[in-house]
DNA sequence: TGCAATATACGATGTCCTTCGTACAAAATA
DNA sequence: TATTTTGTACGAAGGACATCGTATATTGCA
């Protein structure tokens, strides 16, 4: 039960430090504060803190055979994703998909692939 | 230039609050208290607090004429929304709304209308 | 009028998060 | 080998949040 996507709520720096880890797999902190360095202005001891905190989670696993320890995310990105989308449905828009779908689009308008692409979808729901 | 909706970042308690008074247009702290018992469990000094502080961000009007002050919303529900929304977008979907709406379509099976609204929608994009 | 109920104000506390400095171990290199 | 570089561990500080207790003012009513 303590898996349940509904809790999994990762902080702000956290979710910066799991995007990396989604797109390499895995890394060692260096490399992710290499990747945060661009956009971020914070020291390497803050990222291996973070790090750290993350392992004692049970949010990364840690390789420790070598010197500098690679980690890789035990979090997968569709259940945050799906977490947090499910967490914006439901304070703000009832729980309602196509309510939020309808908001979304209606801000943000999609390329003629993109329209292609959802009504394919919604065909297979008919 | 302060009011940009990518920075409106309301607290989980904050949320809770708007919401109520999203709802009821106005309301004072008992109202709102009352309506957070139901599902939480919290002091009324805390709740007490917590308006007060939203009204020292600017994020609630308050009238004071009557003992117990008058609370209302000074941040759009829509506002709020859009910029929750393009926050998972950004963070989650490289910004493609396509992408979050097939998220949000393939785990929340919309109804026969839903599809047709959204059918409707994407039409107008032709 | 005097008391109980209801308000606001506000300080204090505890937790979480982020950040950094420093200590120390290991590896690379001059 | 001695020094510099690179790494982990860890404690401490500061800020934001949520929570509560208590002081104080106001209202309504017995």
């Amino acid at each position: 039960m303590s898996k349940n996507p509904a809790h999994i709520k990762p902080t702000e720096s956290e979710l910066e430090i799991l995007q990396v880890l989604w797109d390499r797999k895995k890394a060692t902190v260096r490399d992710v504060h290499e990747v945060l360095s661009a956009t971020k202005d914070a020291g390497y001891t803050t990222t291996l803190k973070l790090m750290q905190i993350m392992f004692e989670k049970g949010m990364v696993s840690r390789d420790e055979s070598a010197k500098s320890h690679v980690y890789r995310p035990l979090l997968s990105k569709a259940k945050v994703q799906q977490s947090m989308l499910g967490k914006v449905m439901d304070t703000f828009f009832g729980g309602s998909a196509s309510q939020l779908v309808l908001q979304a689009l209606g801000t943000h308008t999609p390329t003629r692939q993109e329209i292609d692409a959802i009504r394919k979808l919604l065909d297979q729901y008919e």
